[in-house]
DNA sequence: TGTATTTTATTTGTCGACAAGAAAAATACA
DNA sequence: TGTATTTTTCTTGTCGACAAATAAAATACA
């Protein structure tokens, strides 16, 4: 009934199988569909896209350039791990990224920028509302993204882009263990930080981006030390 | 006499292939000698490489990953142009890369850290000296990639090292434009910003690095102001 | 002669097949 | 029974060929 049915759509625009087989499997890693460390089989997806293996291998190819999944060289490839053990390294660039990317965006956004801000900030709110644990993960990284746009530095948004996709793997382990609500106190926190940025007071967004980042690295460090203590695995 | 006798090795090791054509592709690009917008035929590299397009065309996507082509779908790929309109991002990113490499390397480096970064150090001054400028540029960014190597955060490494292969590009531009010597200042700085990292004087660490970055920018920047008023397309 | 339309040519995207490399299984040998 | 060696299996890396999409050339028409 999903995709068994042959006779309906077997033909795809030209160029547009990869972006499909990149978009849906990044997807699916970032939401832990596929669990860190599971292998990828190409032949596999081959059949489940209908496509031959070509354009898979591409789409990897871009995923392996993210460091979303790993390949040995003529053995197997596999979702790429999270590393606990150097979760720091990811909190100082993630801390960093908030500020320099809060900071530029009180210094160069435009007025539609803020439109589209405030549009995933209540797209954030609306989630925490109706506690999709998910959509919250996504909005408030999309919330964030779109903050880094109006900074308009490709360089700061691509890094920032790849560590909000990173937390959205490691805060899905957070929902999965514990099905804390995340905090109304962010939303509010969101909304000072628009107001920051609208205002164009470039170090109170500074300030704000910092507090903002600390609060949450501190409450997922603190589930981590939680976990080590328990000696879950993960 | 270089690779026109079919006869000698026409044997590859397996994988060797893509990674062979993405270095030299990649290093043809930092170096100018494929000037940006420079049409990439696939056939053409197919045949130079005396292999199949499919290993050209990973190599391809790799290098589309990292900005240094751009692909035009189902029509051509070409290097991807230098954005001068925006150089002034691109600046804002490398010194605060540099700052936070140089701050990071003197609170995580090890011992063994320090030898291999003397050692570009050495190399760098040793290209000064033999007035080489695409050997200068190319060791003066291997020295900063290690310094970054040694603060331990792949997030900063990664970015730098783009970052550093952006600047390749442009200084080559610099020393076709002028042929000036780059200075001997930067020697020394490089020497200073050593001693900080050895002492683990973080502070002094982040301000030598910033300062270093800025006299580079500084420079660069001199001359494409210079380029503006002589109205030098590029 | 200038514009619109068809035809050709070139380049990319995709396919199915084959061979190399490594892991797993099977066999030989002590 | 335990270890070394061979065989098999499975996955990846590479190839040559074909089809779609676009650009360039050629032709038709006013």
């Amino acid at each position: 009934m999903t995709d068994t049915d042959s006779s309906s759509l077997p033909e795809r625009k030209r160029g547009s199988g990869v972006k499909m087989v990149y978009d849906l499997l990044r997807d699916e890693i970032l939401d832990l569909k596929l669990a860190p460390g599971s292998p990828i089989d190409e032949v596999q997806l081959a059949e489940r896209f209908k496509m031959s293996r070509t354009p898979i291998r591409e789409a990897l190819v871009r995923l392996a350039g993210e460091g979303l999944i790993e390949t040995l060289p003529n053995r197997s490839t596999m979702v790429s791990n999270i590393d606990f053990l150097n979760l720091h390294t990811f909190f100082d660039a993630l801390v960093l990224m908030y500020r320099v990317t809060t900071r530029l965006a009180a210094q160069a956004h435009r007025p539609e920028d803020l439109a589209v801000i405030r549009g995933f900030h209540e797209d954030y709110a609306a989630a925490l509302a109706a506690r999709d644990p998910l959509k919250m993960i996504a909005t408030n990284a999309a919330f964030h993204a779109a903050i880094a746009e109006a900074g308009r530095n490709p360089y700061f948004t691509s890094l920032f882009r790849r560590l909000l996709d990173e937390g959205r793997r490691i805060l899905q382990l957070y929902y999965q263990s514990y099905d804390e609500q995340f905090p109304q106190r962010f939303v509010d926190e969101h909304a000072a930080i628009i107001a920051a940025i609208a205002a164009r007071d470039i170090e109170e967004a500074d300030r704000l981006g910092k507090a903002h980042a600390e609060a949450i690295v501190a409450q997922v460090q603190k589930l981590f030390s939680r976990n080590d203590r328990l000696d879950i695995t993960l």
